[in-house]
RNA sequence: CGCGGAGUGGAGCAGCUAGGAAGCUCGUCGGGCUCAUAACCCGAAGGUCAUAGGUUCAAAUCCUGUCUCCGCAA
């Protein structure tokens, strides 16, 4: 098997160590340009850059692949039987997925059709949704449209966070894509159209997410918050001051307080008053601080009962 | 050299602008009160103020280099 393929953060490193550990022949692996990053300035290849490095595999880093005359010839020269895509980055031209005779898979982070798009795994989260998965699927012109191989599921624990659930899907992505690379071989054994009617979209996730709005229930803030865990983290504002909240406990008790009150001021925590329930923050963040437990956190500062968070 | 913040007893912080006896909240240890306690009272231990130099009669505080950590940005 002749095999190019496409991906870049740690998400499609199992994926292609996999593709190595049995043996196929990768005869390119493409990855997004090295970035600065970091406080520094330095340069950072991709999780995907360094394996391949590891193995010595040849890379391709395009800065654009759409419109990218060369790449497109690059590819189309190597005459790959399979393209394999995971958390590449960029949108591929219908031109490239035309190559491949096998055609192009990608590792979705849903069960599709639920959650199209760049964000399913922290909406899954947000959403609380009590199982998701990952679907191995042929990429069309469509976001995440394409038609269904295989899948398989993992069940959300309650205090699922988006980086525990992304660890998981890691491991049963790559998984998935072992179990089901005979199936692809075979020329798409069950292939399976999606129903659209049932298609929901997963945007991709932003800091102005995070704001959290206390007039909404417990659970939805607690929820949102897992989900925006470990990026880019719901905040809220206590004295005009931005504070990160990184894990709150849901309490089932209200108070005659308004939204967003800080009841009660504890060891393990700030009970706020939610729409729906009260919140006891326990771990928190302030600017230029790493975050710690607000038992900590009050040893050095003052919290008072009776504020308002929020702006 | 992308911008910025921070390193002070075990933890979280103040003190630095206008140099001059190491302070607060909590924890720890001992004692007391109590049926009892994570509560309260009394007492104690614990710091070369990140590190290397410099200025000064005198540096946590001013100046320079280094290390480490963090926020923004990606």
């Amino acid at each position: 098997m002749n095999i190019v393929f496409m991906g870049t953060p740690d998400f499609a490193v199992p994926p292609l160590q996999i593709l190595i550990d049995e043996g196929h022949e990768i005869s390119l692996v493409v990855t997004q340009p090295d970035r600065p990053k970091g406080r520094g300035k330095k340069d950072n290849m991709s999780a995907v850059k360094e394996l391949a490095l590891k193995y010595d595999l040849p890379v391709n880093q395009p800065e654009r692949v759409k419109n990218d005359e060369e790449f497109y010839k690059h590819i189309k020269a190597l005459n790959p039987d399979l393209i394999i895509v995971v958390a590449f980055g960029q949108i591929l031209p219908e031109s490239i997925l035309e190559i491949p005779r096998l055609g192009c898979i990608n590792i979705h982070g849903s069960l599709l059709p639920k959650y199209r798009g760049a964000g399913p795994i922290q909406w899954s989260v947000i959403n609380q949704e009590e199982v998701s998965g990952v679907t191995i699927m042929y990429m069309d012109k469509g976001m995440d449209t394409g038609d269904m191989l295989y899948k398989k599921e993992i069940a959300l624990a309650p205090k699922e966070t988006s980086e525990t659930l992304y660890d998981k899907m890691r491991i049963i992505g790559a998984d998935a894509l072992k179990e089901a690379m005979p199936l692809i071989i075979s020329g798409g054994v069950g292939r399976e159209k999606q129903d659209d009617t049932k298609a929901t979209y997963a945007p991709p996730i932003s800091k102005s997410l995070g704001e959290v709005d206390f007039s909404k229930s417990a659970k939805e803030i607690d929820a949102l918050i897992r989900g925006l865990n470990p990026w880019p983290v719901a905040y809220t504002y206590y004295d005009n001051q931005c504070m990160k909240v990184w894990d709150v406990d849901v309490i089932a008790e209200n108070s005659t307080y308004a939204s967003g009150t800080i009841v009660k001021v504890a060891k393990e925590g700030l009970y706020v008053q939610t729409g729906e329930g009260q919140l006891c923050i326990s771990e928190i963040q302030v600017p230029n601080k790493k975050r710690m437990a607000v038992s900590e956190y009050i040893k050095g500062h003052t919290i008072l009962e009776g504020q308002i968070l929020g702006r």
